[in-house]
DNA sequence: GTCTATAGAAGGATAGAC
DNA sequence: GTCTATCCTTCTATAGAC
């Protein structure tokens, strides 16, 4: 493979992991690659094949993208405090640069559940777990972790997936999403830390009842 | 309009609405329409005109169902610990019977702005904006309450759009989805509110630094 | 109001020249 | 490796018979 191979490889690549990340599978145009990409439509087919594997090739990167902010996050010596100030941050912040990924990952897995196994072993789930799960300020009893892990997840990704609605929204109450967002990554990991510092065990009581 | 008009129009459009919401605008195919209506494709055009045309009224009727559950959701003599467990108990148990609905609302949106339009008078949110602010037992400071809505949302929307992705990764540490959602009903209520007793006006301070 | 048949356009994919 | 030209299928939409 030359080094000119390579350069427009990478270039249709590039373009079509735009278009596909904006528009999805189903309404993305060969076309509109060949032509962000600078090259013709016959192109694409020498080097991918198809409009199929062209697709799962990017989706195995921007999968890779997505949850490559999750393996490792935490440092051992963190709190768990920390740690959780420290994930609303980075993670935050890169959604805000890749704010169209998360939507793009769960429509396509819904549309095509055999997605779901090209991006399963990216993330090791029971390593989070586990960092997450012992700390010597606050108890966090086992059963719980998953609802908590879910709980940030949730107060990270959904604000960004729906931005467009939420921007709307907050307008009509006269507060500016952008700021939102900013304040968000405060607010989020102080709301979770008071949760969890009032009374965690009470909550696994109600939640067993 | 005869009574056969009535019946054939009310079964194409509840055909169209099954294969929008299950597919997306891009992907659905007007044959598929047609089979599932049990009717011609040309009938489709009778009544409908364009995909286009059809697709608006199913989505401005998604869009109403989505956010009729939002609107007087609250009795006025609840106090906010009890509007926050039964907005949960009735609006998880909604999503569970439309999981589709969530996820169709947000992609058609965010592929075209313009639908923002068509929805965002369904709900009145400074109406549930001020049911959440005045109580006795807890006090929310006004700027929080925004926050506060949005994160509400977000535990209950993110683990029904993102179901599929959340089953497997449960399923690798030992978890029934099906179980966890049905724990999370009763989790998600004694989150926020353990949260918001803890100390909601050290929030704020924190919020405004 | 409902059907069959088909127009007309668009998109994915390939052949073949250079 | 890259291009032009074209095939073939699929899809929306319409014409016209009944």
């Amino acid at each position: 493979m030359t080094k000119e191979d390579k350069q427009t490889e990478q270039k249709i690549f590039d373009a079509a992991t735009e278009i596909f990340e904006e528009k999805g599978l189903d309404a993305a145009r060969m076309q509109d690659i060949a032509d962000r990409a600078g090259i013709n439509k016959a192109l694409l087919h020498y080097y991918f094949r198809s409009k199929e594997k062209l697709f799962t090739a990017v989706f195995d990167a921007l999968a890779e993208r997505m949850f490559m902010k999750f393996a490792g996050i935490f440092e051992e010596e963190m709190s768990v405090e920390e740690k959780i100030r420290y994930f609303f941050r980075k993670h935050m912040d890169f959604l805000q640069k890749n704010p169209r990924l998360p939507l793009f990952i769960l429509t396509e897995v819904n549309r095509n559940p055999k997605l779901v196994d090209r991006l399963i072993g990216k993330v090791n789930i029971i390593q989070i777990k586990s960092k997450l799960s012992k700390d010597k300020d606050i108890d966090i009893p086992e059963e719980l972790v998953p609802h908590l892990m879910v709980t940030i997840v949730s107060m990270s990704f959904f604000p960004i997936i729906a931005k467009p609605l939420l921007k709307a929204l907050l307008q009509k109450t006269g507060v500016d999403y952008n700021h939102f967002i900013k304040e968000r990554i405060q607010f989020a990991p102080d709301f979770v830390i008071s949760a969890l510092k009032n009374n965690s065990s009470e909550l696994k009581t109600q939640n067993n009842e």
